[in-house]
DNA sequence: TCTGTGTTGTAATGTTATAACGTATCGGAT
DNA sequence: ATCCGATACGTTATAACATTACAACACAGA
């Protein structure tokens, strides 16, 4: 069954792609289960743990989502910008900012192995639309 | 009924103190009901939105869990490096860092509030613990 | 006292994620 | 061709995390 699991992942990125927004697992699961209604969780989590170790998605972890990756490959740390008003996620790169982050870690010790840097605020877009209320 | 919520924030404070490592709500409410078996939930949820306001505590995002905050007051961001291993969690101030990372992201439009910063590895006490094998 | 406002208690529910176990498929060794 | 092992997949159940909704109460000010 090894075809199911690519046309699967083909399918979520699909799902992903229409909306720019991040979408849940289980937002994901409902817009499977449209084609396929006895689509389990576990196999959305599979599908998208596969599709994360490919770098084709990331997690948001502060929100507890998933959007698509793009940049893919220039660098392996995200900074994600997340709109908390129109919902939009935009991806950074800044391996610089990030190598300052991991030395002055480790000059306490640490390790760094995963970073995750998720920023929240207005985008542009909604910025602009000020609200003189 | 006052007093109670102020009792339950430092009861909270000290079974999160008891342990250096991050607790979950449920962890917190399964210490709790040893001394109230009816405490529910949204009671603990409650304290921790309180505590949180207060600054006395950090949220880990990428763990679901929280810890208690040290260095309190300093800056508003805090930088949480995680020890995947033995799951110690430490606290860092780095304004300048933070700084670069909103102008950065300020030039493409975007005007950041909140930082969620968490970086996952090994700290030093674990690192030293060669193992050879 | 009455009443509006905010806090707490309680039950129910919603959301996110994983465990556990069985089955199908495929490629290679015999 | 058949057996075997590895891997992906399906299915059910459950664990873990978090919020909603509303009733009960307490207290300040009219």
């Amino acid at each position: 069954m090894a075809k199911r699991g690519e046309y699967l992942q083909a399918e979520v990125l699909k799902i992903m792609q229409r909306r720019a927004e991040p979408l849940s697992a289980y937002g994901i699961l409902d817009e499977l289960r449209k084609s396929d209604a006895r689509m389990a969780p576990t196999t959305v989590y599979r599908v998208l743990a596969a599709l994360k170790e490919h770098k084709r998605i990331h997690r948001l972890e502060s929100l507890n989502a998933y959007v698509v990756s793009h940049c893919e490959g220039e660098d392996d740390t995200a900074i994600l910008s997340i709109c908390d008003d129109c919902g939009a996620v935009e991806e950074k790169a800044a391996p610089d900012l990030v190598k300052d982050l991991s030395s002055m870690l480790e000059k306490g010790g640490f390790s760094a192995q995963r970073h995750v840097i998720e920023v929240h605020g207005t985008c542009g877009a909604c910025g602009d639309e000020e609200d003189p209320t």
